[in-house]
DNA sequence: GTAGAGTCCTTGAAAGTTGAACATCAATCC
DNA sequence: GGATTGATGTTCAACTTTCAAGGACTCTAC
């Protein structure tokens, strides 16, 4: 139970662990606020959204669409029925493996995003980068990365980064410019 | 839509942005996996029992342990009850300010959390901090406690760092020494 | 004292997520 | 071919979280 037992975390390590999570949690919290106030959805919707809007084609498979967003099939499935509902994306069997389908953003979800994006972005603004330096920027993100190839090498570590990469690989051998190459992050 | 227009989001922060919102969710994915599994409970009341067992008395507020949580008022109401059906958690009236409640910790709550640590520590040691360099988690800290400063002066940010830490000042000015300033963390 | 405003917590319903079936289709192997 | 195994999505039920409402209490200022 002390600091010194090396399965325990030191005190570093334990304040930095204290202060991810304070932050994961506020952050997420005012993300989820600003989108559901100003554009009705959750932020993990958006997201399925945004990684949509930056594909070839506007379109990725179920699949697929859950690798990119590091989430599980029945999220997604469950959030697509809803953004369906809502007319921002349709749904279409896959022509090569009928097992498939594509989620494709529709004209109207696509607007929608786009007047979102701009209040989204400020609140990552507002409540993260703003606050750090070019150097904390650059650290975060080689920590962040750190951390994902440590995870990409589990064992039911759920979707890999390079599932989600091969998916975007994929998608983009398809369409090649089929527009929609755009980043409302 | 361009990276220089200062609204968006330039190349370096948007790679840090994405690589942030991976790792946290594959982070807080394998640590609810862990606990759902080992423990039966979810990262959100693992943090309740783990806060309660930090402070003197191994007891807060109701609304203390919100903050100290950064969760919501009723997120932790909810939380609380399951924990207290579960035995892990009792509830009692505050003696001086009757419409507060205090949730304690039960010696078998603290019994489950024991057992749980080790599995958890380990969680977060394979999935985080074995990855990263000293500097890196000297980094990391760094970068959280730049956005908390940031997040605290926002308007309906929800909990204030400021408020869990006077949460655990008010506790400990309390109790002094009635055992279990341990980290279970 | 007491009216009004603010604090503290709980509750119930709606929304979102999860994990376990399940159904469908593809690929592989005799 | 036909059986087996694996991949892909959806759905159900259980669970967690959020939101809005409300009940109980305290504090302040007349």
């Amino acid at each position: 139970m002390t600091s010194d037992d090396p399965r325990w975390l030191d005190d570093g390590e334990y304040r930095a662990w204290r202060s991810l999570l304070a932050t994961v949690a506020l952050l997420e919290a005012a993300l989820d606020r600003q989108l559901q106030r100003d554009a009705g959805m959750p932020h993990a919707y958006y997201q399925v959204l945004a990684m949509l809007s930056e594909v070839p084609g506007r379109s990725l498979r179920m699949s697929d669409l859950a690798a990119i967003t590091q989430s599980s099939q029945s999220r997604v499935s469950h959030a697509v029925a809803k953004l369906e509902a809502a007319g921002w994306v349709r749904r279409r069997p896959a022509r090569d493996d009928r097992r498939s389908t594509i989620a494709e953003l529709t004209a109207e979800g696509f607007a929608v995003l786009e007047s979102a994006a701009p209040g989204h972005v400020a609140c990552v603004r507002e409540n993260l980068f703003d606050g750090l330096t070019r150097q904390q920027v650059d650290a975060l993100r080689g920590i962040c990365d750190a951390a994902l190839d440590r995870m990409s090498g589990q064992p039911g570590a759920g979707p890999l980064r390079e599932a989600a990469a091969a998916a975007v690989r994929a998608a983009s051998s398809g369409g090649a410019t089929a527009g929609g190459a755009e980043r409302l992050a």
